[in-house]
DNA sequence: TCAATAACTAAGCAGTTGCTTAGTTTTAAC
DNA sequence: GTTAAAACTAAGCAACTGCTTAGTTATTGA
């Protein structure tokens, strides 16, 4: 015995992600948010609670649409290679036309202060420990060394991983491809 | 004539660069300069016009700053094992005890979004594309290769050194030199 | 001593932030 | 057709943003 929601919270929180992907978490205000995903405030914050509760969905969002990827990376039976393959898919899933828009989750660590904003802090890095943890499985597939030189060669990948998430917005495609070449070379 | 400053301006400038280190630029505010600087925010616009006049003022405090780590590079014969130095060099520089905090224009550069902040961010990339110069300089040391390998592989050390001011936020401080050790194994 | 000048204080500007609330419209079971 | 519940609209909240301005205080050369 009550009116339908207008919207559909999936669709909606698609458009969220893209603005936070393009814009950040900070600077990005419920307004704009208000535009871009069609609905009014109050609609915003019934659905989602507040601006916290939007990016959280938006963060699930993001994990679902790269599940395609990290799905490829978690049966690969590559080993590295199977990492490096990794690496190239997200820089094209990274992409819009020409842009590079980096990985929403880096762009936010980088942006998002501890104490103010601890839940989503806690979100992010659980994100990125999925991650690390696929790229030491796959390392184990292809030798059997000790855990630590695996787990420092992970962190190694890691490192360059959430550097191209800066560098993509610095360097063209053709210096990026070189780039996840040479940090592969002798893996 | 005239009343004289009761503020020295280089140190008040020691200050905010130490904010904005550790704030970011857009989340750094003119109230929060004023009680860091210890100054109205009259005197504030007075000697640095505006935000942004303060902001790159500290830019140029930071490149002094960390102009002991980039002429030790600059001055350097080793060719890699230079450069591998100043990884570790920068490291320290970006501690304030024992939590790292990156480096000043990586760390703006990903916040700041060109369109809206285009003076800012021609000064961020100014001061990137010198450190890139110094690894080219250093990296021709060792051998006489073609100069787009040479390119490349400043390319690569950059997108593991944007990395590391990520990573240092993230990992600690035996990962991280783990990472550079790993970065460096077969330059 | 005094007038000129710059440095200071503090209040206030318009615009934006995240969020709420009062009031209206739509839906659907009875 | 009535009524209750949820979805909607739009106005408005206090707190904050970068920046300015009116008014006061200190310093100086004449």
């Amino acid at each position: 015995m009550a009116r339908k929601k207008q919207y559909n919270e999936t669709e909606v929180i698609e458009k969220a992600m893209r603005l936070f992907w393009r814009n950040g978490y900070e600077s990005t205000s419920v307004r704009m948010l208000e535009k871009e995903m069609g609905i009014n405030q109050f609609s915003i914050y019934a659905s989602f609670k507040n601006k916290e509760g939007v990016f959280l969905e938006s963060i699930k969002l993001y994990n679902a649409q790269i599940k395609s990827i990290t799905n490829t990376l978690e049966k690969s039976n590559n080993g590295v290679q199977g990492i490096k393959e990794y690496f190239l898919d997200f820089l094209d899933f990274s992409r819009e036309g020409a842009i590079f828009k980096g990985c929403l989750v880096t762009n936010t660590v980088n942006e998002i202060k501890e104490d103010t904003n601890p839940v989503i802090m806690a979100a992010l890095k659980r994100f990125s420990l999925t991650i690390r943890a696929l790229f030491v499985r796959n390392l184990k597939q292809d030798d059997q060394r000790d855990v630590q030189a695996i787990e420092a060669q992970a962190d190694y990948l890691m490192n360059a991983l959430l550097g191209l998430s800066i560098s993509s917005k610095v360097f063209n495609e053709e210096q990026l491809k070189a780039i996840i070449k040479i940090t592969f070379l002798h893996l």
